[in-house]
DNA sequence: TTGTAAGCGTTATCAA
DNA sequence: TTGATAACGCTTACAA
């Protein structure tokens, strides 16, 4: 298995780990009558030092041959790679995906090509990843999602990433806070006392919130928020619900709160979208009837917002712009900066002006 | 910038395009006093031929030195890659996030990297992202979502990646047929066609579509297989009014309807379920009450059909089974079977029961 | 069981 | 403007 002597038609169909083989810059070189130094340089390098004529022989020799250079060689040769590797939670989650697809259109503008790994929430799988990544060598490394505190593997992570920086590594966080990585964060506390206000300003005066765990910083942050908005209006103190990030999580705290009674709250804050979602649900079912009865409002603004009945109440958060900047951030000189995306207040249906009382 | 004498540490943030220095196995083996030989074969080859002890020091000096394998060197050397490489339309858009999440799943379990390409609807740009993508060697391409019939870049497409097949690389497309690779597809006709019959058996009898351009092969399928549902039980031609493939989409069909007078039709079929979402604001915000003076049936099950009001009738589709059966066919041997995937007919509260005339 | 050395497909340096 | 040739980091015969 060494040079061939044509173009390279291998018949059978291979097994799934014979190797992919293709034609190399040999091939070209030879089929071109020129040296492979020259190929390379009509190609992939400076091609103002090779006799026009020569490039055009070389590339109608690649057209032919269907050449395409070998994206690994050429990062050995070179030392240095064109990916940019971004750790996600979830594919499916709009949240990330939509982050992903920001990252992912940035990085195309740049030239760079991005791969993808999914944590699955658990922060093993993600050192892991990360150490796996740091193989690829890629010029960039994105994290986003890992917003899990406290955990032994997090300190190991922060170490991980930190070498690679050393090693002249970009590293970006996107909704992660406090490390000495540049960070693109979405403002959940800013955001949530924003949305505390202008349901005051709709007249509502007793709330109760739908939280998750405190170790989930996204939520303790709106949680937190929500509360500071809140400050100096007094209005008595929130009733709290913890329970899952999820729509059965807002459920099963709706329900919760129909049992001991709900007559005392005038609008529910849940910490994020489908969690809303699921307290509307549970709050029809029990003959709560949400926008009248009670308010409902939630957080990320998700599409399905506004085609839930009543529409949701709702902060929308730039998970797209997220990912541009996080790509951006990571392109420039600073390593370590922080930019604060703001989120925006969008009023609906799920919580009506209050009559005067 | 040669060898260096010490564990690796640069000390300024490097500009962007530097390259990413780090521990090589020359280091490690250097470090455990080993050669580099026996280094590699302690670390990823056969550690078997070492003894016991030099596995132990070779070990101990990877991790001290944090080293990991150049990915794209053990490439080179070895003449293939571990990589697969999936093409998408939009990240973003649940229906292939989805599928991306069967299919990094399904990779990861063997062993895979996964990179992803967005080709954002774009034939010219997929055949550009498939053409760079033979560049990383992939052992596996995996296509998605391109549809759209009868462009000229279509042949080259199929053009590229037979050669890529014939140089021993595995090619499989989710929801395209005819197509000479592995391909895996979900029942868009069959689906429709058990919608259409559940309908008839609730009562309906005469229908709307709403469809997409007929280029677009998804729409086809699910308008004709709604038709062939139909076939025999006497019904009128369902009308079909043509939009877009989009929430906005349905919005636009269902007003036009309403405009018309939508008295005759009993019940609309929109060929996905975020056109159904769209139209049933716009029936609801005409008078028309979707559940009550008309039924709306989707399709794809997206999640929040279940909340919208009333219930969103839709035929749920597999998209992570997609993903994950792409990948089993990848990796299986063979390279051209075809994987229908069924379609599950979902009746809800937007297409209630019709009473008996 | 180990080490030496010849690749793998590129790029980059250096003469010519 | 070109062509030899030495890297790049790794794997893998082949010998020892």
């Amino acid at each position: 298995m060494t040079a061939m002597e044509e173009p390279p038609p291998p018949t059978t169909p291979a097994s799934p780990t014979a190797p992919v083989v293709a034609a190399t810059l040999h091939d070209v070189a030879r089929e071109a009558g020129v040296s492979i130094a020259t190929a390379s340089r009509a190609l992939n390098g400076s091609a103002r030092n090779v006799r026009a004529e020569n490039v055009a022989r070389v590339r109608a020799a690649a057209a032919k041959l269907d050449y395409e250079p070998h994206l690994s060689a050429q990062a050995i040769a070179k030392g240095s790679t064109r990916t940019v590797a971004l750790v996600v939670r979830d594919v499916a989650d709009p949240y990330f995906s939509s982050i992903a697809s920001g990252v992912t259109q940035a990085a195309t503008e740049a030239g760079l090509i991005v791969t993808m790994a999914v944590a699955d929430g658990s922060p093993e799988r993600e050192l892991e990843i990360v150490r796996t990544l740091r193989g690829q060598r890629p010029r960039i490394i994105i994290v986003t999602g890992s917003r899990i505190e406290g955990t032994a593997t997090r300190d190991t992570l922060i170490e991980e990433l930190s070498q690679y920086r050393t090693a002249g590594g970009r590293v970006v966080l996107i909704s992660q806070r406090d490390l000495p990585f540049g960070t693109v964060t979405i403002d959940d506390r800013g955001g949530s006392a924003a949305l505390a206000r202008a349901l005051l300003a709709r007249g509502y005066r007793r709330f109760a919130v739908f939280h998750a765990a405190p170790s989930l910083r996204t939520s303790r942050d709106r949680h937190e928020g929500f509360l500071s908005g809140l400050y100096g209006s007094g209005t008595p103190a929130p009733l709290a619900f913890e329970t899952g990030f999820t729509r059965d999580g807002g459920y099963e705290a709706a329900r919760r709160l129909v049992e001991r009674g709900a007559g005392d709250v005038e609008a529910v804050f849940a910490v994020n979208d489908v969690m809303a979602v699921g307290a509307l649900a549970a709050f029809r079912e029990a003959g709560v009837l949400p926008g009248r009865d009670i308010g409902v409002a939630g957080f990320d603004d998700i599409g399905p917002a506004v085609d839930v009945v009543p529409a949701l109440t709702s902060v929308a958060v730039p998970l797209r712009e997220a990912g541009l900047n996080a790509m951006r951030l990571a392109l420039s000189d600073d390593t370590t900066a922080h930019v604060p995306l703001p989120a925006q207040v969008t009023l609906r249906a799920s919580t009506p002006q209050k009559p005067a009382p």
